[in-house]
RNA sequence: GCCGGGUUGGCGGAAUGGCAGACGCUGAUGUCUCAAACACAUCUGUCCGAAAGGACGUGCGGGUUCGAAUCCCGCACCCGGCACCA
């Protein structure tokens, strides 16, 4: 024994203490038995990865995490709480008779991969399969049950072959607005054939040439190229979908300034499925908040569109507001507004009101001027002067069709080309935005709703538009219509049906969701599978050449700019590869070999992610996306889940409108084609809460090192000088990281696993608190030193009968642990699993195999290795894995006596130990005469008495 | 501005109409040890009290109820989302 060293002398005193050591031998062989087990694996009903059929008849969980991408910076503690709640999750239901799938791949296209790449200056290649490899060794040490024969990367050509083929099925496909589904683009080739479908301009399909045939279905096809204003980021040097540009106009990733810009660029018409994806959030097990969230971003909005003349031509606007119709003393284009040009005349109308004009000399001019203001704003300026509204009179008139009034047409920047029909019907009595800018350029303001906030009626005294949905409707009488003393909703009816009627209009429902912007001027993610002809048509490339796989290029990295430079244009890193994007191709559609031009945008990294649900089911699958019956039985419709899906899908709250919009958009496509069965991805979704973790900085404000961050009297001190200390997130740049490796070493991986789970509800954020880790590996010490003698290694178990008491500890401990597994309630059900542990270790003697046996079971969800370990001590052979959870006997889940506390006006005055059986009169007269009870009392009389045996009497006095 | 979520000991949290503070951390004291660490044991919301015991207490103000952390109304603060969407 060496004096000396400490350590190895309590080892010797205990040498089969549960240490950091002794947990590391037992998680490292038991993650290799698992991996040569097999034990993860999870049957399918056919195929290569067809399995155990006992298993596989067993109802089926598919539990989900959403997958990493694999930075270079390594995982922090952060990183895996939802993987381990999963995984407690998972095991919790294979020990409850299901054949579970669960499994993890690795998100590895798109831009902070390829960031990190070019930062380091490696191949994205070669950096991204580092990092997915060093992942992976630290996902390991976590004890994750993963089926690792179905994990994959989306850069995996095996993979993205499936990614493009998708792709390809949504560009041959077209929505059929009256069948509500999509359509093979071959279907509309022959309704157009057949004259069954009109075609434009009322031209033949035959005399169209193939250019204008390819027009004609773009207009169609659920993926399209288009000239339209995208979000270009010169920073970046990509362009970016609505999605991914923040509120004040930035790039979500990188904080860049976002410039609108008319680019071509490939689109997904998600629009087509705004109502589904909107109806279906209906039957899905999902936050309310993420719900919402995706419910607002739709933005379903119920109005009418009307047609104003003008010209002898029409300008159509959308409102939600059809009854304040005679309200309209002006309309608003939107200064991209295609028509602008065409009613722009040449000169002023005689007597134009010198604000309306700009002080321009002809209406082309000032609309020239405004259109240049309007694009060289950004977003961010934009904002900024919301509240002063600018436009300028095009110099022409409409007509408002309720009235026949004569009025004035405006182009204004709080007029969005991209929202209903990019013009509006101004109504400044009653829309606040249409107030400002009708007091601001002098237009008139009829008043159409009675106020109810006793303003009156004469508008030149208001501050403010009024806006009512209780108030009735004035000074609304036409010729053929009155909406006058109709309330609002009245109104509206009354006014659409006219609207029809007449033919000037028609109720309609419109969405605030744009179409998905597809493409990236980016190397590192999936090539197009289309190639452009002589004539600048695309053409998919058959499934035959799918994968298309990522050329070599000398410079991957994309061309930024300036990022405040507005006037740029994007480059595509594949552009520079001439080679690859010049090719002779047969396409095996008759026209035999040709020259064609390679697209060279990429995919956007959403792709990847849009599907990879269902490749976890069949991986391996050379033929086709996944198997129809292996999806059926994994994915398919059930009781509950009348659109399918993944049973559970944990991930964070950042994706509720992105990766989840996309993800359902692509499943209902697949859906209509006949390829899944399932029509929504994710039935039930859970938001875990971020791990946070405090950031200390010194007085300059810089992070420093929080390890080293001391505190005394409630102060915080860095090399002696004091420091700030505030919550944040963690990561390395505020030196707060905390990585599972560090924990894994110092407690081990069922320590640290215990530890995530206990710090609270998983759908809460919380601060880590290394110091508080040991709470949890104490608990481990005390179990492993509940059945395993720490100075032999043996176990202590006896086979005598367990008290009453311990009985009772057991069976209520099971009864909480399952529910509160089944709900997800991780912290509580560690609480329950302590309580039990403790109430054993107080307990005198040797703890009875009974109790023990299923104790191991109750902690094998949450801490498998030393499960694992116990179980085999205790004498059995295999793994815990597949044993059954403990099932509680009702009997002992009651108390042999309870608690009953006695109030008097509310407070507790007595506590008397009852039968949980007895009844209410029973118990009434016990504590009536309870000395305390009577003391308390002090002789008044009773009015009344309330009763709820077992567990309270409250006593109102007089 | 609109929408959503939240506020409980020194800290993370538990209790969703019936004993507020389960479980864990921290802290104090003790056992073990030459000593320290580990481990174990007891205590640890605040105030009054030597103790027994008592009073107060779940962001603030009101209400409903025999009884409210929990339900309702109003307010403050914090976090998240959306934002000129007609």
């Amino acid at each position: 024994m060496s004096e000396t060293n400490p350590a190895a002398a309590a080892e010797v005193a205990a040498p089969h203490r549960y240490t950091a050591a002794l947990a590391a031998d037992i998680e490292a062989r038991w993650q290799d038995f698992w991996d040569a087990d097999g034990t993860y694996a999870a049957p399918n009903p056919k195929g290569d990865l067809a399995g155990d059929p006992e298993l596989a008849a067993k109802p089926k969980k598919f539990i989900m995490d959403m997958f990493p991408y694999p930075s270079g910076a390594g995982l922090h503690v952060g990183h895996p709480l939802g993987y381990i709640a999963t995984d407690v999750f998972a095991r919790f239901q294979r020990m409850t008779g299901h054949n579970v799938l669960h499994t993890l791949g690795f998100d590895a296209f798109g831009l902070p991969a390829e960031q990190y790449a070019v930062q380091t200056g490696t191949h994205p290649r070669v950096s991204t399969e580092a990092n997915i490899e060093n992942m992976k060794i630290q996902l390991r040490r976590l004890g994750l049950g993963h089926d690792k024969r179905r994990s994959f990367a989306t850069i995996d050509p095996d993979y993205y072959k499936w990614t493009q083929w998708i792709f390809l099925q949504i560009f041959n496909s077209w929505y059929d607005d009256e069948a509500r589904t999509a359509r093979p683009v071959s279907e509309l080739v022959a309704q157009f054939e057949s004259g069954e479908r009109a075609l434009p301009g009322g031209r033949s399909w035959n005399e169209l040439s193939a250019a204008e045939r390819a027009d004609v279905l773009g207009e169609y096809r659920l993926a399209y190229a288009s000239d339209a204003p995208v979000n270009w980021c010169p920073g970046l040097g990509t362009v970016l979908a609505n999605e991914e540009v923040t509120a004040d106009g930035r790039s979500e990733r990188g904080n860049f300034p976002v410039f609108k810009a008319k680019l071509r660029q490939w689109n997904m018409r998600i629009t087509a499925y705004a109502d589904r994806l909107l109806d279906d959030l209906d039957a899905l097990d999902w936050p309310e908040a993420i719900k919402l969230q995706q419910r607002n971003w739709i933005g379903r909005s119920e109005g009418a569109r009307v047609d104003f003349p003008i010209d002898g031509e029409r300008i159509t606007v959308f409102t939600t507001r059809p009854d304040t119709l005679f309200g309209a003393t002006y309309m608003v284009l939107a200064p991209e507004h295609p028509l602008v040009e065409k009613f722009t005349p040449a000169a002023w109308p005689e007597g134009t009101h010198d604000v309306w004009t700009g002080g321009h000399a002809t209406p082309a001019q000032a609309v020239t001027a405004y259109r240049a203001q309007a694009a060289s704003k950004s977003d961010v300026e934009r904002q900024a002067e919301a509240k002063d509204k600018t436009g300028v009179f095009i110099g022409a008139y409409a007509t408002n069709p309720v009235n026949g009034e004569r009025i004035p047409v405006f182009i204004a920047d709080y007029v969005l080309m991209g929202y209903g029909t990019g013009a509006i019907m101004a109504v400044p009595a009653g829309d606040q935005r249409d107030f400002e800018f009708a007091r601001a350029f002098e237009l008139p303001i009829h008043c159409i709703v009675e106020p109810t906030d006793g303003r009156g009626t004469d508008t030149s005294t208001w501050e403010d538009a009024f806006s009512s949905y209780d108030a009735k409707i004035i000074n609304s009488s036409g010729e053929s219509v009155s909406l006058d003393g109709l309330g609002v909703a009245e109104a509206k009816t009354r006014i659409t049906e006219w609207l029809e009627r007449t033919g000037i209009g028609e109720g309609t429902v419109n969405f605030r969701l744009r179409d998905w912007l597809f493409s990236r001027q980016r190397y590192w993610g999936e090539p197009f599978p289309i190639v452009y002809d002589e004539e600048g048509i695309a053409h998919a490339l058959p499934e035959s050449m799918l994968p298309l796989e990522l050329p070599e290029v000398e410079d991957y990295s994309p061309r930024t700019f300036d990022p405040d430079d507005a006037d740029t244009q994007p480059e595509t890193p594949l552009s520079r590869n001439e080679e690859w994007v010049d090719v002779t191709l047969d396409l095996g559609d008759g026209r035999g070999p040709r020259r064609y031009r390679r697209e060279t945008n990429t995919m956007p990294n959403w792709a990847g992610s849009c599907w990879y649900e269902l490749r976890y089911l069949d991986p391996h699958n050379g033929r086709q996306l996944v198997d129809p019956e292996i999806e059926r039985y994994w994915m398919g419709p059930r009781e509950g889940q009348p659109h399918g899906g993944v049973d559970l899908y944990v991930g964070g709250a950042e994706h509720a409108v992105l990766h989840l919009l996309y993800a359902r958009f692509w499943s209902k496509v697949l859906y209509d084609l006949g390829h899944v069965s399932s029509v929504e991805p994710f039935h039930k979704l859970f938001n875990q809460g971020m791990i946070q973790a405090y950031v200390y900085r010194d007085s300059r404000g810089i992070a420093v090192a929080a390890a080293e961050v001391e505190e005394r009297d409630g102060a915080y001190y860095y090399q002696g000088e004091k420091v700030s200390r505030l919550l944040g997130k963690m990561g390395k740049s505020l030196k707060n990281a905390v990585t599972p490796d560090e924990i894994c070493a110092e407690y081990g991986a069922d320590t640290l696993r215990l530890y995530e789970m206990a710090m609270g509800p998983l759908d809460v954020s919380r601060p880590w608190d290394t110091r508080a880790v040991v709470g949890q590996f104490r608990l481990l010490q005390r179990l492993w030193r509940n059945v395993v003698d720490e100075a032999t290694g043996d176990v202590t178990v006896v086979d005598a009968e367990p008290d009453e008491d311990t009985l009772r500890a057991l069976h209520k401990a099971i009864d909480g642990v399952r529910g509160d597994l089944e709900g997800m309630r991780f912290n509580t059900a560690i609480a329950k699993v302590t309580e039990l542990n403790n109430h054993l270790t107080k307990a005198s003697g040797a703890v009875p195999r009974s109790i023990a046996e299923p104790l191991v079971l109750l902690v094998a969800p949450l801490a498998p290795h030393i499960a694992e370990e116990l179980w085999r001590k205790l004498g059995h052979e295999g793994s815990v894995v597949h044993q059954d959870f403990p099932v509680a006997d009702p009997a002992y889940v009651v108390d042999e006596t309870v608690t009953c506390v006695v109030q008097v006006k509310g407070k507790v005055k007595a506590r008397l130990e009852v039968s949980p059986a007895i009844s209410g009169e029973e118990l009434e007269k016990v504590a009536l005469t309870d000395e305390k009870v009577v003391a308390a009392l002090d002789g008044a009389g009773i009015r009344k008495v309330i009763v709820r045996a077992p567990k309270l009497v409250n006593i109102v006095p007089v």
